[in-house]
DNA sequence: ACTTGACTTAGAGTTAACTCTAAGTTGTAG
DNA sequence: CTACAACTTAGAGTTAACTCTAAGTCAAGT
């Protein structure tokens, strides 16, 4: 498919997926004749993880280099690991600090719903 | 306390303390009588909430409206519940998200687990 | 009196992650 | 064969949230 079509189906611009391939997350992406960018089925199961590391706090230049790790091949597939261990780890710290700010959240809102009854 | 003890007490920079100041989110912060500014325990309270906001998603131009809002006093308080209300929704989709995320990013470790036994 | 160090201000600089512009090329429809 | 839309590139501009600089004031210690 044509950037275009990559771009709905990624649910991001034609900017940011030019700007990706530019500092080095997307790699080898082919060309048809005319030139153009030409994505399938591989791009679109990629994008999908690089934006689950994305949506989930991980940098891009922290994706940048697990990108370049999986360039090289199975040889670095426990390194890759590793980082996904990482950050599986903070992910899970961040999810609990999430559960206790939405809690004390919500006992505000308590707060707040006292307050306005009073009124 | 000075601003040095605060943004020690705060953990944010005296930088950010001040940019906070000039964006709106600090007002009527008190001084001494040499000018200097005198923070007191009503905004260590007062920053640990911009926090908690900020820490779960919320961008520093909303948590100013809300401090608007404060500012106006108790006939604000629907409008603040209700911003908080809408906040925490946001929050717990985000939190349910997050734990799916999770789960696939364990999935992706097992798979590495796998792999790397095979090698 | 003078140095030192913490404070003050306005405003410039930085970073990450886009987002857009300008100038040019290519493929298809009329 | 010409208009037009979609693509290409390099590089400039934007936004949020800081982060820093420069120039100055002020209080305490020697």
């Amino acid at each position: 498919m044509n950037i275009k079509k990559f771009s709905e189906v990624t649910n991001l611009t034609t900017y940011t997926i030019r700007y990706y391939e530019k500092m080095g997350l997307l790699k080898n992406i082919s060309r048809n004749n005319s030139g153009h960018r030409w994505f399938t089925e591989k791009d679109i199961v990629w994008i999908a993880f690089i934006k689950r590391l994305k949506d989930t706090g991980m940098p891009l230049e922290e994706i940048l280099q697990y990108a370049e790790l999986r360039e090289q091949g199975n040889s670095t597939s426990e390194q890759r690991m590793q980082m996904l261990q990482e950050h599986a780890l903070k992910l899970e710290e961040n999810i609990t600090e999430q559960q206790l700010n939405l809690e004390k959240l919500q006992q505000k809102i308590t707060y707040y719903s006292e307050v306005i009854k009073l009124q």
